[in-house]
RNA sequence: GCUGGAAUCGUCUAGUGGCAAUGACAAGAGACUGUAAAUCUCUCGGCUUCGGCCUUCGUAGGUUCGAGUCCUACUUCCAGCA
């Protein structure tokens, strides 16, 4: 995998580039969009293409079951998903009569690929019930955000804010139990006993085959003491080093490199950070070292530069970072200035779901747009916006009680979402290249957070 | 016209002597950051010094310590028979 650094900001960490992969490039910043079991929800392909993404993360623990599927199909990017409760054809982008906005834009996506689309996925109406390949670059990752959310974090929000009140699930109620060689785990969907360790979850990406696999890591919470964070950040650089081992026995079996980034844990201290950061940097098997890394943890919001900070200036500049798993506007600007690469996060489509609607001037909360006509976000480029879709119009298709309509909004208003950010990273990454990026961050600041919609 | 049955918070609904009254939907507010999330939490008769107070189950009477619940009449609706 090559990393190209075409610009660096000021402060000598953030910087914009290119990543190349066996399956195309990705132009740094950029957000990859969560496509958890191969595909992001209610998208096609080519939905998600029409987004301007340049790369989709999906995980190794939900497709544990299908790898060597996927390995058959070779790889995850040449992967039919089977789309659980279909996708809405790109037939049903257009917004009908009456429920366009003043502008009164061409439909300009979709089009293109809905004849193959529908001819060869079994469609039910206008529901399709497998997702094309996305044939571009790919990332899984381990499971590792899973010994969180399934153990110490079972039935909890992740946040950042710190107002709110920490603690870890009772031991005897998680789903999920930590040990050197791995985590045991009950599926939470058919109360199956499970097990991944580095090895599996390296054998079982291997098999999935994405351009990008993370190492198998303990995420802890933000309740975890420091020294429980010592105890697992160091089995993270023990499993780090079994990952690298089991990685590279089989990360060329598909006929095309696959690379494996280490992740950083050590939660909210200087000395752990500095000091995951210098051994991961350094680590090895066989004179092969990772390819990139992961910025894990749960952060408060206002310790995310700091602890990035810290990260980034013990790792080498040549090779890219990812920050797992955040993506609102100000941690991106946090992230990038600080020197993370790639990004990904659940956000933009599940808020996408629960009727939180991106805008230059704010989230907005849908459910108070009743028949309001305006389009999503004033001269927004989303393939939803420029359908003419309008807020009163997509709020009425959520509403409403029809499943096939939710599925619809489901769709359009993760669209738009997802652009959203991702342009968001790609004028981040103009105004690195353009040396504009502190004007830019606080003009767009200002706007998403001054003046909030109500 | 006769005979049954039914009327409850925006809607549907629970309730057969202790009730400001069940559940669902709708509505309103909030949350969500490497997806157990098309999810979750809260509000949802009025007022409140948060202890309560007031007004409510078609209408009007009655029985009872006490009535959405029992009785009588009326109104409206539904079903069956004419």
């Amino acid at each position: 995998m090559e990393f190209r650094i075409e610009k660096t900001l000021s402060n000598g960490l953030g910087r914009a580039g290119v990543i190349k992969t066996a399956h195309g490039e990705i132009k740094t910043p950029a957000f990859m969009a969560v496509g958890t079991t191969g595909f992001v929800r209610f998208l096609s392909s080519e939905d998600l293409r029409s987004t301007g993404a340049q790369a989709m993360l999906s995980n190794g623990y939900h497709l544990r079951r299908k790898a060597s599927e996927i390995a058959r199909a070779k790889g995850l990017a040449e992967w039919r998903a089977g789309a659980k409760g279909g996708l809405i054809s790109p037939k049903e982008l257009s917004a009908t009569n009456g429920e366009r906005s003043k502008r009164g834009a061409t439909v300009t996506t979709g089009d293109a690929v809905a004849g193959s689309v529908e001819e060869e996925a079994h469609s039910v109406g206008s529901v399709v019930q497998f997702a094309e390949p996305w044939h571009g670059p790919t990332l899984t990752d381990s499971g590792g955000f899973q010994v969180m959310s399934l153990g110490s974090g079972l039935g909890k929000v992740v946040s950042m804010e710190k107002e709110r009140h920490i603690t870890n699930t009772a031991h005897k109620d998680r789903l999920a139990h930590v040990g050197e060689k791995g985590v045991s785990f009950i599926d939470p969907f058919d109360g199956t006993p499970d097990f991944i360790g580095p090895e599996e979850s390296m054998q079982i990406q291997c098999q999935i085959g994405a351009d990008i696999h993370m190492a198998f890591d303990e995420l802890t919470s933000l309740a975890d003491s420091y020294e429980y964070n010592i105890e697992a950040m160091e089995r993270t650089e023990r499993w780090a080093k079994r990952s690298l081992a089991e990685h590279i026995k089989y990360r060329d079996d598909l006929g095309y490199r696959q690379n494996l980034y280490a992740v950083l844990q050590g939660g909210r201290w200087e000395d752990l950070r500095r000091r995951t950061a210098q051994n991961l940097a350094k680590m090895s098997v066989d004179g092969v070292e990772f390819d990139g890394f992961g910025l894990g943890g749960a952060f408060l919001k206002e310790d995310l530069g700091e602890i990035l900070r810290w990260c980034n200036e013990e790792l080498p500049v040549g090779r890219p970072r990812h920050l797992l798993g955040l993506s609102h506007p100000d941690d991106i600007f946090v992230g990038a200035a600080m020197g993370a690469d790639t990004f990904d996060c659940v956000a933009p489509t599940r808020e996408a779901r629960h009727g939180k609607i991106y805008t230059r001037h704010g989230s907005i909360n849908l459910r108070k747009m009743r028949d309001v006509g305006e389009p999503l976000d004033h001269d927004c480029d989303c393939p939803t916006c420029q359908a003419g879709w309008t807020l009163g119009s997509l709020r009425a298709m959520w509403r409403s009680g029809d499943e096939e309509q939710k599925r619809k909004y489901y769709r359009l208003a993760s669209m738009h979402n997802l652009r959203f950010i991702i342009r968001l990273t790609e004028q981040i990454r103009a105004s690195i290249i353009g040396e504009y990026f502190d004007e830019f961050r606080r003009e767009f600041l200002h706007d998403y957070y001054g003046q909030l919609i109500k």
